[in-house]
DNA sequence: CTACGAGTTAAAGTGCACTTGAAGTCAAGT
DNA sequence: ACTTGACTTCAAGTGCACTTTAACTCGTAG
């Protein structure tokens, strides 16, 4: 199996070599094999960098995605206080959904708006202030 | 008309009235006029600032927010800057909803799974590389 | 042997969106 | 007169996710 410098992962992967000894001292990345104290990476890495630029982009923080990837990589200690987070991060991740959605018709209508001020514009603030729609949905368990 | 104090707006608004200095600060609100060296608000600064919220809560920056504020409630000086700015924003907007749909199928799946270790569930692999679906949507000028 | 490029560490720095702290002002209440 | 509480300013502090810097260790090429 071909073994691959920081150097090397990073170009790949998009990120800087500094973020990713970031992720290993933060908990993110396993600290791989050293050749002569430089690390050396297996193309297995890969998947576990998606995975972290996946949770960190939607929004977790350091923290929650390392309790994302723990949820997983072993047994099962932390699954109760993971599943709490992922109930949680699911609703918030459903306002933010929402959010975007308002701003992207915000966006959008206010291209069409010839109001003075947006505040005053009806048709702008119907559109704002609609909240919590996805917010409400379900979240099923089990 | 009531005039209210930088207290009771902050109460009545749900953030800290650190917060709304520093919007008045930044550009974002007008500096209202003072009484006895006293911020007096009218009721109409609600608007203003559920359009700062809004903004900065799908992630605008408080200079982004500024120029987005700008470019409705002046005549039209910054409209251009406005607009290319709107169109980039647009496409983030898309991306952030996007990344937001992917994390929530994430925590959704990953309630189903039961895979000894997430990076090698195929199903959720599947969810998750789904990229730059709403992304490609296209952006409508006026 | 020397120089180079890529890697290593710990510690300090960055940018954003605020928050906090210190020191002061002011109107109203007792 | 004095205290209280909400306000004021300015400067410094905070937390996050990294980045940058300084001083270093390697393996390889000339």
């Amino acid at each position: 199996m071909k073994e691959l410098s920081i150097g090397e992962v990073a170009r790949e992967a998009g990120l800087s070599a500094s973020a990713l000894r970031y992720y290993e001292r933060a908990g993110l990345l396993p600290a791989p094999p050293r050749r002569s104290r430089q690390r050396r990476y297996t193309e297995a890495v890969f998947g576990r960098i998606s995975l972290i630029r996946l949770a960190l982009e939607a929004g977790f923080t350091i923290g929650e995605t390392r309790l994302f990837l723990s949820g997983f990589s072993e047994q099962t200690p932390p699954a109760a206080r993971w599943r709490a987070l992922a109930v949680r991060k699911l609703e918030e991740v459903n306002a933010l959904m929402d959010r975007a959605r308002r701003m992207k018709l915000l966006l959008e209508t206010s291209f069409q708006c010839r109001c003075p001020r947006l505040e005053d514009c009806e048709q702008f603030l119907r559109a704002a202030k609609r909240k919590q729609a996805a917010s409400a949905e379900v979240f099923r368990c089990g």
